[in-house]
DNA sequence: GCGGCAACTGAAACTGTTTTCAGGATAGGC
DNA sequence: GCCTATCCTGAAAACAGTTTCAGTTGCCGC
């Protein structure tokens, strides 16, 4: 029962930060989405930091699962352009997952521990797409530098992220716009 | 001196979302910025969420001008370039400003009233890029599509802005990316 | 069945922040 | 000089949220 219990509050504070955001994340939310006492969360995380803390590490993990398990397409371009776009999609799943992820980059402006965190995963999600980069060059000759192309391609992936969950462009607007820059850039 | 309060304290609310974020805006530390007491924040914007907004609206009102004012280089790409690096920069009021931005963009993700201002003031700015790739085009030739260029550039500038706000890029190379993305779209 | 331990509860205490409000200062019109 | 309106103050009250803790439950080994 204990880590059922656990892994019930993770999942509710994931789901509280894709409603409400970090700022509007209340313990007692919470526990009563985990269907839980508010003294449970203290007794398996200490307090609101280590609860928000285990979280968010929960979240990167899952995140970091799907960005390995999506590699099964022909070409490495194609397995590019598959990993890139499955940022985004109608799948709450994705939905709240970027949206906590969002959440978390603006808050490591302002937390260090959390900007460390971030980094590593960015950098681990960055790797992935510089490899699958330089082997579509191979594939394809030309005189793109994959680490340059792999820090812009992230990059607009992240912008195009706060544009879709805001509202400002749908899913299929950012899938072409990341296929196009991939093309942009000789891929 | 009510017009100079009322600018003193929504530039001491920008100093306050830059240091501690929109979770860690407290209205005791705007008064205090400000050299004012408490009272005059409610007696001038009513509220917490008033001030909030006050202060917001003045910052993308200041950063509406900000991309309006910077037009005198010689060619349209050159201009493009220099619009689109002058988000980065050592100066610590652009980092502010794209701190404040940064955290907007965050919580436009549930309030439908800030998204509607995040989105006229991004589509402005997305506009402005929109003509300067036309016209670049127009010098240059090719088969790009302006559009959707200026959303793929607007988007990676996003992007790269988060990660410089975290320190995972510096300003040059966030200003190379931006130049390297452009050359990648043949410009 | 008893002792002890881990999981769990929820109300009360506490902390930090915002809102209110009675009133003080200043300037301008009469 | 007096009146009034506007700007402004800051302490007190109200509020929102987190943390604590004394106590309950149920399980397991003895």
């Amino acid at each position: 029962m204990t880590n059922d219990a656990r892994e019930r509050i993770l999942t509710a504070c994931e789901q509280t930060i894709a409603r409400a955001g970090i700022r509007g994340f209340r313990m007692q939310d919470v526990a009563s989405t985990a269907g839980v006492s508010i003294g449970l969360l203290a007794y398996h995380f200490g307090d609101r930091d280590g609860l928000l803390q285990a979280a968010l590490d929960h979240v990167t993990e899952r995140a970091a699962d799907r960005a390995t398990h999506s590699a099964d397409a022909t070409t490495a371009a194609t397995r590019l352009a598959a990993l890139l776009c499955s940022e985004f999609g109608r799948d709450p799943e994705i939905r709240a997952g970027s949206i906590a992820w969002n959440e978390l980059r603006a808050l490591a402006v302002f937390e260090p521990a959390q900007a460390a965190a971030v980094a590593r995963s960015t950098a681990a999600w960055q790797r992935t797409v510089h490899e699958l980069i330089a082997e579509a060059v191979q594939d394809r000759g030309g005189d793109l530098d994959p680490a340059a192309a792999a820090l812009i391609l992230t990059a607009l992936v992240e912008g195009l992220s706060g544009r879709w969950l805001t509202g400002q462009v749908t899913v299929e607007e950012a899938q072409v716009s990341v296929r196009e820059a991939i093309r942009g850039l000789g891929l």
